[in-house]
DNA sequence: CTCGGTATCGGAACCGGTATCGTTACCGTT
DNA sequence: AACGGTAACGATACCGGTTCCGATACCGAG
């Protein structure tokens, strides 16, 4: 097999210099339309693949964006990373997704590893990290955005919402209906530091209003609709006078559902559900479930047109602290006067 | 700001040169052991994060593996990186993940974009790529796996099932359980090329024993629940008669179930419903649907094992072709004698 | 004491591009 | 004809590591 080609063959072939090929592959000015023709179609013929690890050491820059989330499985984050691809699409940009399963010494090494390609941004969902994690992330010479969560303190730019705010409005809206027996399920808090906010609005704002939370449960697994459905089995069965349950996401909520529609239990009429996210999930079932918009495909937009701005005005743009508000919608799985 | 560290840094504060610094953190031989830690603790204090653009410059490759998928909002994918993800888990190599979009132009731009990173390995979704992308990926100096599908003429090595297998085992199973007035739902078949091929195997089988298709649905969207549901509404009304609906994704006959769980038809009794992945999404209903498994978890970790495997070996190994068997299991939604 | 071998380390070339700046050719002006 | 200005192009020095090979030190053996 002969050896890859090189910009010099390129070059060569074209009878130019390789600067001269080179700015004329990159459409850089300076270079006569014929030259740049002959350049391109020389490039075409010996399939010439640029090496973009020679090109990033040399300019100090790369095109890509990393990106860092706790998981893919989880049918949030592909929603997050959509956006980011519909943001930059137009761009020269690529996202690099890495995957950290929720695990912040594992973080650490992502970003390190992500920062040591020299990327052009960094997105990193959340807020919260390690030490180490925090400084490199400080000292990065790329724009740093930290998505989906508000309540904290950002590096550096940050874009999301207040789960805490999330928590207290569901549990406003659920106390408007009426409802007093409350459950909560959500995940083991450690896991994710956003669902425990979520948490701790909820039962702030249930506290004020002097009702105490009637049941709990916290899961280890990963969030699905089968252990959504076992634990409302479970929780049901040890408390029987509830009226309503609080998800921390829209997939334990479903799984909910599926325990009521298996059962029997009308919703909202025995049982009121109300999840997190607004995940497409929800669009279908026989009933609407009452959830809160967490702005998922927006915030990957938002992102994404941050780290396009750096790049564009070449500078440090100040930092963006953008913080949308959770919507909570109804559906038909909450009544009032519940 | 001070300018970041180099190696050069790391050497000078721990009093060695750059080559003992740098074969000091890449853990090579010939590196004392109180040479290695002193220059260890140096990188640490100054903070020094490496630069692998000009690493692999220099060895001519790189720790990344290029991950080529159609889509990340579909769930099938984001189980196939779960795979890829823990097969590398032990290993130095991380996976770089891009998204076509189901667009073979953006295909080949997209493994050309992967090559010119000189990856350690590439593994694409699907054996169906536009010239240029089959004759950069003939020609990468790295492993090429393309996996999911096995019915074509692979580059290199490939792992997946056969999607016209799948199709004509379902088919096979429905005919066997008495079906004989049977619709089918799937996507535009130009867009997702295995599909299609599930749908040939299917309508093979049913034509061999004699039986036409009674109805049938394409739809461009992306698969939904919402999309599943609203399909099989509209196809129950045009073809009351059906008894039984072939869906081409596990997404889509969730919807479909939907719809029969609004209305109140009873499944199988009314109508049987069959889906492909063997998707997480169907633990939990509460019926269990009829489904193909397409192995999709094994086929990362395979993929992830052959790469790995090269890596080892420092050169190429001889070309793995590896077929899966498409496991239809009947779940609650078929019933014998249908 | 000399020699060969091993363990440890350093110098220099190089990987494949790009930034920078200098050079050349060519144009219209005066 | 001399001049200044611009467009197009090329020579050179990097970018920050790693490969390759040679140098040095230290050891036990002869």
């Amino acid at each position: 097999m002969k050896k890859r080609a090189v910009l010099k063959d390129v070059a060569r072939r074209a009878g130019v210099s390789e600067m001269t090929a080179s700015r004329a592959l990159r459409d850089a000015p300076d270079v006569s339309q014929s030259t740049r023709e002959k350049v391109q179609q020389a490039a075409v013929e010996i399939g010439y693949v640029p090496n973009r690890i020679a090109g990033a050491l040399s300019s100090m820059s790369s095109n890509l964006v990393g990106v860092v989330v706790p998981s893919l499985a989880s049918y949030v984050f592909p929603e997050v990373l959509s956006g980011i691809s519909q943001g930059l699409k137009a761009s020269p940009l690529k996202p690099v997704v890495s995957v950290t399963g929720y695990d912040l010494t594992e973080e650490e090494s992502v970003i390190r590893e992500l920062l040591s390609w020299r990327p052009s941004g960094l997105i990193v969902a959340g807020l919260e990290h390690s030490d180490a994690a925090r400084s490199m992330l400080a000292s990065a010479d790329c724009p740093v955005v930290e998505i989906m969560d508000t309540d904290g303190d950002p590096v550096e730019h940050c874009i999301g919402i207040s789960h805490l705010e999330a928590g207290r409005e569901m549990a406003a809206t659920l106390l408007d209906c009426g409802y007093r027996r409350i459950g909560f399920i959500g995940t083991k808090m450690a896991r994710d530091v956003r669902a425990q906010k979520r948490f701790t609005g909820f039962a702030e704002r249930l506290d004020q209003a002097g009702v105490v939370l009637t049941d709990q449960e916290l899961y280890e697994d990963q969030s699905s609709f089968e252990t959504g459905r076992n634990l409302t089995a479970r929780m049901l069965e040890r408390s029987p006078g509830l009226d309503c349950i609080y998800y921390s996401s829209d997939v334990m909520s479903v799984g909910g559902y599926m325990h009521c529609l298996a059962t029997g239990l009308n919703v909202p009429q025995d049982i009121a559900l109300a999840g997190f996210n607004n995940l497409q999930i929800l669009r279908g079932l026989p009933l609407e479930l009452a959830t809160t918009d967490a702005h998922r495909f927006e915030i990957g937009e938002m992102a994404a047109e941050i780290v396009l701005s750096h790049q564009r005005h070449h500078k440090k743009t100040p930092p963006v602290l953008r913080r949308l508000h959770p919507t909570v919608s109804l559906g038909g799985s909450l009544a009032r006067g519940g």
